[in-house]
DNA sequence: CACGGCTATCTAATCGATTAGATGGCAGAA
DNA sequence: TTCTGCCATCTAATCGATTAGATAGCCGTG
């Protein structure tokens, strides 16, 4: 006796075992936009739990043109900073019975964009934008369709929709007063190769903290852990490795401890260090590293908020300053 | 002039503009059921085209019963193991123009079903799902339901649906042979809290290779950085940390070093280590690990072949041996 | 008793794409 | 010339839920 995959249940078998119309069963369920008697609804709901209905969402879709899902477009979830911010935002939609389509865009804005076709083609209901730096206006393109959408993390600039972000400036101003406490004189700072994004904004206020300092170097390198470390063992070979470093994320602090270590380059005793992402995985480095912490899960909320119209503006949340080895404090 | 957001382009719209019926419109986007006439397929595309039609994918899913989109039962997008896990996943679906719905369980088993239940209403195409261990027997429900489903890294234990993992066994027995190799007679593993799921695998292979030893020791902790820097510390304080680890997880791994940093104990001088995942990471930490690298791009491409029914059987694809430096090889 | 005004329900149009069945026109065969 | 057959195309039903408009039953009032 194969139990065959029954057929789905729809509204008309419920309406037909309750001995009403599909119209009163939709009311029942959705406390519809009309009342229904008491004695009806009971009757609704005992057939609709006898058969174990369950609403075709696809047909409800189409008729009342929500959906019910919003598209995250992703820089790279294999990067924890970015899976974090997925998982909050993930999070943050399921608590409003949203589900959540995704796609990697890797650090492409040819990606981003195709995605969002995507997206706006399966009838998102919003769409949440979290890119590395540079990328198309998204935002534009969904605002045309009518979709909303907001960035997280980095915006396009001059672009349309809201940007959510952590206070970097003031996260940076911590860091390097921070670092000065120590009595360090010159900072350096290790930056992505160009200035778009959340990392120029740290890099310019950096530039504007260290003003004085005559001799504040400014590092580049790509956002990823084998660049820092290559560039951390080049450094070293050349006696050129400063004293006392911030980098703009957290992939950068990793490599160049990974550097460091494989040059014998003591943390924090040789090198002082701190990182402005704050992701989990700062916390169990070698040495753990002092950060300034970007509240993901606050910015997810935030975002989301805004893509429903429950707030009406983004404002800066602060990056507080968690203190551990790398800048050279005690255990 | 306010440009508003101009009601979508509908198929019967270019039927109108290439001056045929729906039926011919929809046989030429899809290379339809039946043949239509060179020239009128042209007058079709133009008009397509200059009215920038877009196909209702949801109106589509209504009426074929498939929507184009598969449902990803995540454990944690955080963890970067899962993490770059979903991104190819994503990708390899991606590439056969499927679309990815994610959710994350935690170690959950009840949201694993819940997220199950909520993607099943969605009308998804098939399930793939990801757990860390444990976690109820999903890809059944799944099946009743006529929805394709397979497992990743983790399957239901005698349970419904098709597990793709690695190797783990002969991963585990190059680990303890490279380790015996550097002249180790006991070698402790680092287990997880239970022995459910690869892991469980992985600490049985162990156990199956150390067998003759003396003094081969179980470690167990959870599966987090925290609680693997924690133990190690308590181990070091009480003298009896061993002088080479197998690690069930790089979590463990990245943990034991962040403890084995922080109590001065040198790495790989005075503890070897090897870790059985092998994520990006691992490339990264201070010292480098020496990892046996899980094939995640290959796993991941292998399930989804194996949803769509490309092929019947997973195979347990190779993780190779990735010499660094925690295992006490020289650079 | 008749009628207005409610309430509880029912009927049926609608969302947009798919596709089976009906139709029309033209070419080749008888 | 007429009939058959095939090809290209059109008409309309369908997927399942939503909801405006129509309808039926009931109460209270004049």
């Amino acid at each position: 006796m194969t139990k065959r995959a029954d057929k789905p249940i729809t509204l008309a078998d419920v309406a037909r075992r309750a001995g009403t119309s599909t119209a009163v069963v939709s009311y029942v369920i959705n406390n519809g936009p009309r009342p229904v008697a008491a004695a009806t609804r009971e009757r609704v709901l005992a057939a609709a739990a006898e058969l174990r209905y369950r609403p075709n969402r696809i047909a409800r879709a189409l008729r009342s043109r929500t959906t019910g899902v919003v598209g995250l477009v992703l820089a790279d979830a294999s990067n924890p900073y970015f899976g974090a911010l997925a998982r909050h935002i993930e999070q943050a939609l399921e608590k409003r019975d949203r589900l959540t389509l995704v796609g990697n865009a890797g650090y492409s804005a040819d990606r981003q964009r195709h995605l969002t076709e995507r997206f706006l083609a399966a009838q998102v209901d919003g769409l949440v934008i979290v890119a590395a730096d540079g990328g198309g206006d998204v935002a534009a393109r969904a605002e045309a369709a009518g979709v909303p959408a907001v960035y997280v993390h980095h915006g396009h600039p001059g672009g349309h929709g809201q940007v959510v972000a952590a206070d970097n400036q003031a996260a940076v101003r911590e860091a390097v007063g921070h670092l000065r406490r120590h009595g360090h004189r010159s900072l350096a700072f290790l930056s992505g190769p160009t200035d778009e994004g959340p990392v120029g904004v740290r890099r310019e206020a950096w530039a504007a903290a260290v003003s004085g300092d005559p001799d504040a170097v400014l590092l580049r390198c790509d956002y990823s852990r084998g660049a820092a470390d290559a560039l951390t063992r080049h450094l070293i070979a050349k006696g050129a490795m400063p004293r006392a470093l911030i980098t703009a994320t957290d992939e950068h602090a990793i490599g160049v401890l990974s550097g460091a270590w494989a040059r014998g380059l003591a943390v924090p005793d040789r090198l002082a260090l701190i990182s402005l992402d704050g992701t989990p995985e700062s916390a169990h480095t070698a040495p753990a590293l002092t950060v300034t912490q970007q509240p993901l899960r606050a910015m997810a909320e935030q975002a989301i908020e805004l893509l429903f119209g429950d707030i009406s503006e983004a404002l800066a949340a602060h990056a507080p300053l968690v203190v551990r080895r790398s800048c050279g404090c005690a255990a």
